[in-house]
DNA sequence: CATGGGATTGACT
DNA sequence: GTCAATCCCATGC
């Protein structure tokens, strides 16, 4: 449970992009000083039509196919960075989206770096969390294991964490997969919540 | 080389 | 609820 597990080793995300999609949660991504806990992801296969690699191997997919545990930042609407985390074996087009933080260390900075909202508000959304970390698209193919940009085990309080799953959000091809995954009893899912964590919430 | 479509957000009615 | 901002890149002529 130990090895297998750890998400400073490659071989966590040399498997099913669903695996890793769902140990994902919980654990903390880092950037220099800002840290925080991953509470929502998306998982997305070369298979399926909402998948950048769906298209095959282009300039842009290149990192998509390549070493899994490196990170794959794209710019989305022309305006935001997303950043994923590529799984699978090498030659596999697959990645998991980070899609909403709540934010550890760092808190300061990245109001800082947002300007803007509440403590919810400042990782609770793929583009947003980017910015409180303040990842761009330089980050683009490198290594989540040896950072700058580093995904960190779950902490001991958040080993058992429990999630839902929900269709995943902003696409129009393949809108019908249960491929979203979100904490539960974290106030900084992004919106909208699936209906499946407004019922664990209570 | 021109075109079109986004894995979004924040401001506004 | 609506809508514009703005950039990368896949595609097609």
């Amino acid at each position: 449970m130990s090895g297998a597990l750890d998400p400073r080793e490659r071989s966590f995300y040399a498997r099913s992009v669903h695996d890793v999609a769902r140990d994902l949660v919980g654990c903390v991504l880092r950037h220099g000083e800002t840290t925080a806990r991953i509470v929502e992801v998306e998982s997305y296969h070369q298979e399926e039509p909402a998948c950048h690699a769906h298209v095959g191997l282009t300039p842009r997919t290149s990192v998509l196919f390549g070493e899994p545990g490196t990170a794959y930042v794209y710019r989305s609407y022309g305006i935001h960075a997303l950043l994923n985390a590529v799984c699978e074996p090498e030659g596999v087009g697959a990645a998991v989206l980070i899609r909403a933080l709540e934010p550890l260390d760092g808190v300061e900075e990245m109001h800082e770096r947002r300007r803007v909202g509440g403590f919810v508000d400042l990782c609770n959304g793929p583009g947003k969390l980017t910015q409180a970390l303040d990842v761009e698209l330089h980050h683009n193919g490198g290594s989540l294991l040896e950072g700058p940009v580093v995904v960190e085990p779950r902490p001991p309080a958040w080993r058992d964490v429990r999630w839902v799953t929900g269709t995943r959000i902003g696409i129009t091809k393949a809108a019908d997969l249960e491929w979203r995954f979100c904490a539960i009893g974290s106030r900084c899912v992004s919106r909208p919540w699936p209906p499946a964590l407004r019922e664990a919430a209570g």
